[in-house]
RNA sequence: GCCCGGGUGGCGGAACUGGCAGACGCACGGGACUUAAAAUCCCGGGGCCGUAAGGCCGUGCGGGUUCGAUUCCCGCCCCGGGCACCA
């Protein structure tokens, strides 16, 4: 019979859908499961991250299912974000088109996976049903101090006058449109107030630890990071001013040789006005304000800083300290001022070695003493107080309290707890978000619209050029209104939310996605929450997981759910953590070559001719004088592309033969394995793979090849294993049907009772490996074990074949989580009336497990010499008998002193001689 | 520079708590079937030495702990990802 993989997978999609079989409603008397995968951006085509991260899902809610768990297994749209404006920047077609267009044909992708999915709950966050409630949550976060306005810093282009999101400027601080350089601009923002959680954020996670993997919880640890230290205050007398620093080293505060600001500090021209200094200082931090934020903040540039020409008073010793501003101190942490301690600071020495400011040791090693010329680093460990007044002597923690406490008696200092964690700016300066729901009024100053008259929706007419600073701004009829509290003019705020904050309570709305009155219906939410298993990328380690729990915690303080005393994750819920369990899976990698090293791997430069090219690729000669560069111009190609692109460009394409086959020649020999992405050309379409081997094989494969958690490279090849063991099976199952027709007595034989004990061993495997540890890989292999087991097993007796018949039976039920499609053909082909997708899942038969006899593995000094066979239950003395009695044994043995016996129950043997 | 991962056959990976290294699959080689090819089925396989029995070596490198180390400890090398120089 043949495998038809396209009909059998249409047929059964139709049937689940006709039946219903996946829809979800609370049910008291029963346990719920919640299954989410984070929900997809509809950029235009799933992706082979997407298959992975929903086939996880996929195996995890319909196992659940079969377990007697109420499951709610929901999907939905992240539909709001910026490359739908590029599209209409790019080529004239609305966002909203655009995006509506992509979710149903990655819909119908989706629907082709198989994926048991309750359509009924779809939401998509552009749409006004859902951003109302976003415009909701923004009001009533207002109203409780958490949304507030400040300045922000962003990428501004000076030549297209808007504002750039990060990806859009280039690795050389560079417009994507333009080409111009770009510079910072702080402008109005709003932000949430996340640091007012940050120390529950922190918390919390202790709540998480053995739920979530422990990577992510470390990652975000560090981005809220706590540190605490002190605030010390340093006055410049001459100026009047106090400059206060924040540093967790209180105790080499005697150290203390010179202060550093921030080039944005408002002290830092202040200070410097009127001396000597003042213009260095002024063309300093012009020049700063012209480096991109990514190259200040990632090492790459050099430390460099300027004395400001004023001195600051050292408040224990009164010394005078120089003052400097410098690239490497940021304003938007601590206070954006450091006191620099070279002799304990690595890169406060750095900094005072190229400057030529003084160093001095206040911290020494036990038993030894240190020398500021000798110093060839920092000594940045704790030790003992030198040089540091009544202070000396003490040990670093002890003086870290000390020198705290005698600041806070005098005035100059107190303890001070700092988080490296940010407020929130969720303004953006685009069109295609949530427009957020205040209006400014020259009279009244910020006022909210009223919560009736949401949602404030987007208009459908704004202009989208990539050019101004926003393109709502453009609609009159958006920007003109009257003030709802004085009714005189006044203008709508322009700018749209970060679509994070759409993502960031998402799950909360599939909960009940159609209800009118509220984000959410509180019971409903109350059943259904918290997400038992969260499963998506790793890439979202921090950013949207922390900005979800922010957001619940919110949402649970706003009132709108509590915790039922009965419900079995209530501890989750009073600290109002959205996720119990994450599972984050790892990327697909594929092989490729950028334009950039297969330049280099040909010795040649944009400035090499397009023939030097082709000579250096084929052989062979041209006559094209054009350069690369100019020929990569034109083509849109950059540098870091996929060189696919240059190679597939007319001048060049047509003198290589065999494009594919030289192009994976090209990868082996200087590809580099990165993640699949589009801007890297490196992506294998999932709907070829679905229409060439079944989305059940796809599936399978995906799920076979690596662990979930794992990144794997995409190979072509492997899929063609998953599709022909499918295909065995299937046939091998329609040529067994007759064992199904009669019943069948009699006992098996030995190999029958063999068999069974595979069958049960592998159940009892695939049942663990799906409940606790998510091992699909393992599972899978188990089951193709078991299948090969069963293919070269010939009944003996009518016994033999009711045991090959429950194999057949249980092989189906565990494959049907990953291959739901074929399981649920071979069910019926078995005489099975049920939906095998909504079976029970059967249970381990522990009396089947238990083996007579075990072979063990007998070692001689750690070397294995020979296997020997014992009864399972046999006892220390029998095992030790049979193994020293094996003639393989005893030629290890002989003559030698038998020191000890190890006997690993059910493991090993080893027998150590001396 | 800092943080988080990772390194096991030709390849993807397995080995769960310190106990038989290489399960399962891919690719490959040999054979059967076929006029032939494809498909399918059977067999083989870490390296070195050996006709074989068997022996030695082997989980990035160098040490250590242990009866026993892919797993634990110390030092180093390489690869991937992230980053906000965090005072």
């Amino acid at each position: 019979m043949k495998y038809s993989f396209k009909d059998i997978e249409r047929k059964w999609q139709r049937i689940w859908e006709e039946k219903g079989v996946f829809k979800s409603s609370p049910q008291k008397d029963k346990k719920k499961y919640y299954v989410l995968e984070m929900f997809p951006y509809p950029s235009g085509r799933i992706h082979m991250g997407h298959v992975r991260n929903y086939s996880i899902g996929d195996v995890i809610a319909r196992f659940k299912k079969m377990r007697g768990y109420n499951v709610l297994h929901p999907m939905g749209w992240d539909a709001f974000g910026l490359p739908a404006e590029n599209a209409a920047i790019k080529s004239g077609v609305h966002p909203k088109d655009w995006t509506l267009s992509n979710i149903a044909y990655m819909k119908e992708e989706l629907k082709k996976l198989g994926l048991s999915y309750d359509w009924d709950r779809e939401i998509a966050t552009c749409l006004p049903e859902y951003y109302r409630w976003n415009q909701w949550i923004f009001l009533k976060m207002l109203e409780k101090g958490i949304a507030y306005r400040s300045k922000a810093s962003v990428n501004w282009c000076p030549s297209c006058q808007t504002v750039l999101a990060n990806e859009q400027v280039d690795e050389e601080g560079r417009c994507w449109r333009c080409g111009t350089t770009v510079e910072q601009r702080e402008i109005d923002s709003w932000f949430l107030k996340i640091t007012d959680y940050a120390e529950e954020l922190l918390k919390d996670l202790e709540l998480l630890k053995g739920h979530w993997p422990e990577p992510v919880i470390t990652m975000q640890k560090n981005w809220i990071g706590k540190s605490i230290g002190a605030r010390v205050k340093f006055e410049v007398p001459e100026k009047g001013e106090t400059i206060e620093v924040f540093t967790t080293r209180p105790d080499t505060l005697f150290g203390v040789t010179y202060i550093v600001l921030a080039p944005e500090h408002p002290l830092t021209l202040k200070l410097s006005a009127g001396t000597e200094q003042e213009e260095a200082v002024k063309d300093f931090v012009e020049k700063i304000r012209r480096t991109e934020k990514r190259k200040r903040t990632t090492g790459e540039l050099e430390k460099e800083g300027v004395f400001l020409g004023v001195y600051a008073v050292h408040p224990l010793t009164e010394e005078k300290i120089p003052v400097y501003a410098a690239n490497f101190v940021l304003m938007d942490y601590g206070t954006g001022a450091v006191m620099s301690v070279p002799a304990h600071d690595q890169r406060d020495f750095e900094f005072a070695k190229k400057y030529g400011l003084p160093i001095k040791v206040v911290i020494t090693p036990e038993n030894e003493e240190l020398k500021a010329e000798e110093l060839e680093k920092a000594y940045t460990e704790p030790g003992i107080l030198v040089n540091s007044g009544k202070f000396s002597g003490m040990k670093s923690e002890e003086a870290k309290k000390a020198i705290t406490e005698e600041l806070e008696r005098l005035g100059k200092g107190k303890r001070e707890v700092q988080y490296r964690l940010r407020d929130w700016n969720i303004s953006r300066q685009r069109y295609w978000g949530t427009p957020i729901p205040v209006i400014h009024c020259k009279k009244c100053g910020i006022v909210p619209v009223p919560e009736r008259e949401l949602p404030v929706k987007l208009p459908e007419n704004a202009p989208l050029t990539g050019e101004g600073r926003s393109p709502l701004e453009r609609v009159p009829e958006f920007v003109n209104v009257k003030c709802p509290k004085c009714g005189g003019d006044a203008k709508r705020d322009c700018d749209t939310m970060d679509t994070f904050f759409d993502s960031s309570w998402y799950f909360l709305r599939y909960c009940s996605p159609k209800e009118e009155t509220l984000p959410f219906k509180p019971e409903e939410a109350e059943y259904w929450m918290v997400v038992d298993q969260y499963i998506g990328g790793i890439e979202h380690a921090v950013l949207h997981l922390l900005y979800s729990r922010f957001f619940t915690k919110v949402l649970r303080d706003i009132g709108l759910f509590k915790a039922d005393e009965n419900h079995p994750q209530k501890e989750f819920f009073k600290a109002g953590e959205p996720f119990q369990n994450l599972l984050t899976q790892g990327m697909v990698n594929k092989r490729w070559v950028s334009v950039k090293n297969l330049l280099k791997a040909y010795n040649l430069s944009e400035e090499s001719t397009v023939s030097e090219l082709v000579k250096a690729l084929t052989g062979k000669d041209t006559e094209n004088g054009e350069t690369i560069g100019s020929l990569m111009k034109r083509h849109h190609v950059t540098i870091g592309d996929n060189a696919i692109l240059l190679l597939k460009t007319e001048e060049v394409g047509k003198f290589i033969d065999n494009l594919e086959e030289f192009l994976s020649e090209l990868e082996k020999k200087y590809g580099e394995v990165s993640k699949m992405s589009k801007s890297k050309l490196n992506t294998v379409d999932p709907d070829d793979m679905i229409e060439r081997y079944g989305a059940d094989a796809t599936r399978l494969y995906i799920l076979f090849a690596a662990p979930p958690e794992a990144e794997f490279e995409w190979k072509t090849e492997g899929i063609e294993g998953a599709y022909r063991f499918l295909r065995k099976v299937f046939g091998f199952v329609a040529d067994k049907r007759g064992l199904f027709e009669g019943s069948l007595k009699g006992a098996p034989s030995k190999k029958g009772k063999d068999l069974r004990r595979k069958v049960h061993q592998t159940l009892k495997k695939v049942t663990e490996e799906l409940e606790e540890r998510f091992k699909f890989n393992t599972a899978i292999a188990a089951i193709m074990e078991l299948f090969n087991a069963m293919s070269s097993f010939k009944p003996e007796t009518e016994g033999d074949k009711a045991v090959l018949k429950e194999a057949i039976e249980k092989l189906i039920v565990m494959l049907s989580p990953f291959t739901p499609h074929v399981a649920e053909e071979m069910w019926e082909m078995t005489g099975h009336y049920t939906l095998l997708a909504k079976e029970s899942w059967p249970e381990v038969d522990e009396s089947a497990l238990k083996e007579e006899e075990i072979e063990l593995p007998v070692q001689v000094n750690g070397k294995v010499r020979d296997r020997i066979t014992v009864p399972a239950d046999a006892d220390e003395e029998t095992v030790k008998e049979i193994a020293l009695s094996s003639e393989k044994v005893k030629k290890y043995t002989e003559g030698k002193t038998i020191v000890r016996f190890i006997y690993v129950k059910g493991r090993l043997v080893n027998v150590v001689v001396r």
